[in-house]
DNA sequence: TCTGGGGTCCTAGGACCC
DNA sequence: TCTGGGGTCCTAGGACCC
């Protein structure tokens, strides 16, 4: 008979689940870098003009994630600004997993900066407690890196972000079996990986406030109002981990998107034209770098009052030359751009993702073409590796460098090219014609 | 707080096929 | 022509995460 509360554990730790998480990693990881930079407050994101991540620091001055960086240097002068540097934050990154492997071989890479480990059952080989491991990994990346990571420790996934969450920087939080229900009753809804904004709004329209409420309450409420996810946090929060530990890196991408955000609202379509080319040669450069080719692309144009039109077609042929897909664009930008809206960015998506490898032509297709286009694309992206993103771009996208918000180049309509009847749709999954390219 | 650029997974309903 | 039943795939949208 299942016990009416998960807090009757005779086994602290039947699993021993650890969470880990990289303290403000991108700052952390230029401090360590560079020590004149320890205790300043310091900020990653230059090259966007958004905070990617805060140092200590600067997060007591009230500097956060996603600020514009004009805000943040009102609001401390003394800023040091850095452009994020994904090269040396992954290679960091790298160490720490490897680290935390030595001491099991049960990690997940969650992400850049946080992952997982299954302890279970190692405490003889390590001679002592699963605390006690868990310290010493956190002893072992701070000492060897020069990296403040914090930790939970606790009998599931859930639970273990959970904990380590609690305690920041530097922080460790073990969360053993006969504790959960105290733990729980101390944590706020919103800080439950899985639970957003709305089904906290659901949650609390039920009474809850904690996470404790909720898992007091029947599994079969969670299946009811909340389905999978609830079954299965339901579980993971009661210490009956359901998630595993899982070690195999993920292999690729479904999907390769780029958006980009114009810096003021922009209502000539021209304009927003030459930005959407721009961003699909991006979003190609990308496809292209991890060797894959796509099947679908959607574009969709983002308003200023924050409505998005969005419009895909499926490619005869999948295929990872941005040359092959330029004359659907056109069509796809015509059919939902509106005359006169203002527009603040513009967006792609590429899905059905397959691995690039060899080519199956149909007979009919012009091999030498293809192969022609294949090569451009290639040198393009080597000229560009060398001198610069963009250096070597689209004739179309030349508008941007020459007539910014002048000309008004009216291109024939190419209707045609659309399925009778098709309309822009709000999200960017619209696959819904067959265009030959 | 209305911020920004990447992503993933789940689900209900429809199309299509025996 | 009507009448079922059952399975699978795809689509569109929702919700979340870093």
């Amino acid at each position: 008979m299942e016990p009416a509360t998960p807090f009757s554990r005779l086994d602290d730790f039947p699993r021993a689940i650890v969470h880990f998480d990289g303290d403000a990693f991108f700052a952390s990881v230029e401090q360590a870098l560079d020590p004149s930079l320890k205790g300043r407050p310091l900020v990653t994101g230059k090259e966007r003009g958004i905070i990617a991540c805060a140092s200590y620091e600067a997060k007591k001055r009230g500097i956060k994630r996603g600020v514009a960086l004009w805000e943040a240097q009102r609001m401390c002068p003394d800023l040091v600004v850095l452009p994020s540097d994904y090269e040396t934050y992954s290679l960091y990154s790298k160490r720490m997993f490897d680290i935390v492997r030595r001491f099991t071989p049960m990690v997940e890479e969650y992400s850049i900066d946080e992952g997982f480990a299954d302890l279970t059952g190692l405490r003889r080989l390590h001679q002592g407690s699963y605390a006690q491991i868990a310290r010493a990994i956190q002893a072992a990346v701070r000492d060897e890196l020069d990296l403040g990571i914090s930790v939970g420790l606790s009998l599931s996934k859930s639970l273990a972000k959970l904990a380590s969450k609690f305690r920041k920087p530097a922080g460790f939080t073990p969360v053993a079996g006969r504790h959960i229900h105290l733990f729980l009753q101390r944590r706020a809804l919103a800080d439950v990986w899985g639970f957003g904004p709305n089904t906290v709004a659901l949650l609390q329209k039920h009474g809850m406030t904690t996470p404790y409420d909720f898992v007091v309450r029947p599994q079969a409420w969670a299946d009811r109002w909340m389905g999978k996810i609830g079954r299965e946090l339901w579980s993971e929060l009661r210490g009956d981990a359901v998630y595993p530990v899982t070690t195999e890196e993920k292999s690729s991408f479904a999907s390769v998107s780029k958006c980009k955000t114009f810096t003021a609202p922009e209502t000539n379509p021209d304009y927003v034209y030459a930005k959407l080319v721009r961003n699909v040669e991006s979003a190609f450069i990308k496809l292209r770098r991890h060797k894959l080719r796509a099947r679908v692309m959607a574009i969709a144009l983002r308003r200023q009052d924050f409505d998005q039109q969005a419009l895909g077609a499926r490619l005869s042929r999948p295929t990872s030359a941005t040359h092959e897909v330029l004359p659907l664009l056109r069509p796809l930008f015509d059919a939902i751009a509106e005359p006169g809206a203002e527009y603040r960015g513009t967006m792609v998506l590429l899905e059905r993702l397959e691995a690039d490898a060899g080519e199956q032509l149909d007979l009919f297709e012009d091999r030498l073409s293809i192969d022609a286009m294949q090569r451009a694309s290639r040198a393009i992206d080597a000229v560009n590796a060398l001198f610069g993103k963009h250096r070597v771009a689209l004739g179309t996208s030349l508008f941007l460098s020459h007539h910014r918000r002048t000309a008004r180049d009216e291109a024939p309509r190419r209707k045609t090219d659309l399925l009778p009847g098709e309309t822009a749709r709000r999200r960017l999954h619209l696959p819904k014609m067959l265009v030959r390219v």
